[in-house]
DNA sequence: AAACCGGTCAACCGCTCCGCC
DNA sequence: TGGCGGAGCGGTTGACCGGTT
């Protein structure tokens, strides 16, 4: 026998689009009240409605603080790093955008983000380059047709910092995919002893040379130092080997399915990500700097030709060496 | 002009969490 | 300590709208 619903339709109660008399009804009575018990207020309020509409309508629509209209190029930037961070916790991701609700965050997810990132090549799930044969097949004409013709960026483009050169992306991806087959092969537990120097990952699911273990050390070291401005800032570095988001849909969730490092990880001996957000005393810290802002810088800094010799040179010098069984 | 189609988003459904008894 | 009920969350649905055929 099933949970008997809150509102069924033998109840008499009223569902469907809310009419402005009964906007204006929830509205003049939260106004004067409050909710109060959400359970008891559709009778107070004179509504033939249950509860759970009422908070719904109020909390995604009604409420005066909210902010409607299109969603800013930063508030797209924020829930994208936050979504890589925390799945699909809509809540916990509005938080982070005062006058946005879950519900619309989640809309706007679904009917914006996630086609631009796939159109970009980035599984929207993962938040890592997609690595299925078809797509690769597709990336490998796309970088051949881009070295030939003229500028393909798209704005979604120029907000990564690829505008300049649209196989960069390409390149990056292609290279991410060989390195994620090198990483599958070397790894014998890619959460346990990830790669030396590969551990870190930006924004694109690029890897980024491991930081200091603690916040001294980046405060003191290269990592610090040489991507200042250029780098993920250390409050944005979130646990990954530790990483126990509840629920099924974050990305950080279930490393033997998904065996290749998230795109933002940790020093070792960070909490995990839930941890590590509960933590901040000011929730505005975790995307006080843009991941996407620094991602920019780094990849102004490194357009040369020279860019992928010296990569794969500090590939081969950082990466462990390859397992016997290999 | 009408049918069709895809995109958008408000609202609903069912589940989990949490506090209270 | 287990059951219950309220509140909240995430996934899904369906109405609506604009563009295309």
């Amino acid at each position: 026998m099933g949970r008997s619903p809150c509102c069924d339709d033998q109840t008499g109660l009223k569902k469907g689009p809310w009419t402005p008399e009964e906007d204006q009804k929830l509205t003049d009575y939260i106004s004067q009240h409050g909710h109060g018990s959400w359970k008891s207020l559709p009778k107070l309020a004179g509504l033939n409605r249950c509860g759970k509409s009422c908070r719904l309508r109020w909390t995604n629509y009604l409420k005066p603080d909210i902010k409607r209209g299109k969603f800013s190029e930063d508030e797209e930037r924020k829930i994208i790093n936050l979504h890589s961070v925390l799945g699909n916790k809509w809540s916990r991701i509005a938080t982070q955008l005062p006058g946005r609700t879950d519900n619309e965050i989640k809309n706007y997810w679904n009917t914006h983000l996630r086609k631009k990132l796939l159109q970009i090549g980035i599984d929207p799930t993962t938040h890592k380059p997609r690595t299925d044969p078809n797509h690769l097949i597709n990336l490998s004409l796309l970088l051949g047709a881009s070295t030939n013709a003229g500028n393909l960026a798209s704005p979604w483009g120029n907000a990564l910092g690829l505008q300049s050169d649209p196989s960069q992306l390409v390149r990056i991806q292609l290279l991410q995919n060989l390195l994620q087959v090198v990483n599958a092969s070397t790894l014998l537990n890619p959460f346990e002893g990830l790669v030396n120097g590969w551990e870190y990952m930006n924004p694109l699911g690029l890897l980024i040379p491991q930081a200091p273990s603690n916040s001294q050390d980046i405060a003191n070291s290269s990592w610090g130092n040489g991507f200042e401005g250029g780098s993920i800032s250390p409050e944005l570095v979130i646990g990954v080997k530790n990483s126990s988001l509840s629920g099924g849909s974050s990305p950080c969730e279930n490393p033997t399915e998904n065996p290749l490092p998230e795109l933002v990880s940790a020093p070792p001996g960070t909490h995990s990500t839930v941890n590590q957000m509960e933590s901040m005393t000011d929730p505005n810290q975790l995307i006080s700097t843009s991941l996407f802002e620094d991602w920019d810088k780094l990849m102004d800094d490194e357009t040369s030709d020279s860019y992928w010799k010296e990569m794969l040179e500090f590939t081969s010098s950082s990466s462990p060496p390859l397992p016997m069984a290999w």
